[in-house]
DNA sequence: GAGTTTGAAACT
DNA sequence: CAGTTTCAAACTC
């Protein structure tokens, strides 16, 4: 379903609708196609009558079930060069973003307990299917050698040598940092506890195990491109900025996105706990009904620029409902 | 313990 | 490189 809008570039647009319309002034604007005309689409106007707007959706399948999973027929391959073409028009600066330095966490530096090296602790691993020769395989993934596990067809012994050190080299081959701790690489001159590679977190906010971030217990991070995360500062209170920003996806738009330059001038307008942050489930359901609307638009021959009117409507329904419900 | 969910790793 | 499949662990009941 995320197919057709880059599910970053569908956060960014909603949150930078909500942060707009929290604000109160200014007014999402949207190019129309590469071809047209800039023409803004405004959407705020359509809010004031909120009762009568929702009352014409009433026929609308489509938003009646906004939060449902809607079965999308088809595929729509829109060109999405184009559509990028029409983003969110802002100013393009070329502001950075700068962390708080001074959120410093304080780092339980007293040392975890260190597992004595002699019980090694290591959790057992269970695998099947992969030889325990795949990164698959914690142990593997540790560099260790298979111990006490439950596995079957185990090669990572040294009874295998040759087989284990194949397939070291190959993922070595595919990821140099393959076999280096994941966390904990505190690069010189690095203030905070520096993080992994991130994670990519839809389902989970980040808060279950399934998330590499939270089971190392740190922090989501810029890096991470994870959808609805509530793993990061425990009182987003205390910077509606940072926890706010961390819903976007920062750590790909190398610092001079539009919509996050434009994000970052909004947002120390807003009241903090007016924020409203998206789950999963409500990008889903949008990115669905989204879809929708382009298929319909599709189907009924409708031009780019009306198609385009039609999804950005529909998104205006969507998120209306995901304000007010 | 069986069955489901999840997201990294692997694959195409 | 993006989309899809595989995989073993995390989770639920
Ligand atoms: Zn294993
Ligand atoms: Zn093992
Ligand atoms: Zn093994
Ligand atoms: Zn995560
Ligand atoms: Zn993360
Ligand atoms: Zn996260």
């Amino acid at each position: 379903e995320l197919k057709f809008l880059r599910r970053k570039l569908i956060i960014s647009y909603l949150f930078q609708v909500i942060c707009q319309l929290e604000g109160g002034t200014q007014i999402l604007c949207i190019n129309n196609c590469a071809t047209q005309e800039l023409k803004p689409v405004y959407l705020l106007p359509q809010y004031q009558d909120q009762h009568n707007y929702l009352q014409s959706d009433v026929g609308n399948p489509v938003t009646a079930v906004l939060g449902q999973y809607l079965p999308v027929s088809g595929k729509l391959d829109l060109n999405e060069q184009e559509f990028e073409h029409g983003s969110l028009q802002s100013v393009a600066s070329t502001a950075t973003f700068q962390p708080e330095s001074n959120l410093q966490v304080k780092v339980p530096s007293a040392g975890l307990p260190c597992r004595s090296g002699f019980t090694k602790s290591k959790k057992p691993c269970n695998c099947t299917k992969s030889q325990c020769l795949k990164l698959y395989c914690d142990c593997f993934a540790n560099g260790d050698f298979c111990c006490n596990c439950n596995c079957n067809n185990c090669y990572n012994n040294p009874l295998h040598e040759t087989e284990r050190f194949k397939a070291i080299k190959v993922c070595l081959d595919r990821n140099p940092e393959a076999f280096l701790p994941k966390i904990g690489q505190t690069k010189l001159g690095e203030v905070k506890p520096h993080h992994n590679k991130g994670c990519n977190c839809r389902r989970s906010g980040c808060l279950k195990n399934y998330c590499e971030c939270f089971e190392a217990k740190i922090m989501c991070s810029s890096i991470c491109k994870c959808i609805g995360c509530k793993n990061y500062e425990e009182s987003p209170d205390k910077n509606p900025q940072l926890t706010a920003l961390n819903y976007m996806d920062i750590g790909s738009n190398e610092g001079n996105n539009p919509v996050l330059t434009s994000a970052l001038e909004i947002l120390p307008k807003l009241e903090k706990d007016r924020l409203r942050y998206l789950s999963w489930e409500e990008v889903k359901a949008t990115c669905t009904c989204l879809l929708v609307q382009a298929e319909e638009a599709e189907k009924r021959g409708y031009s780019d620029c009306l198609g385009e009117r039609m999804i950005m409507e529909e998104f205006g329904r969507c998120l209306s409902q995901i304000l007010h419900a």
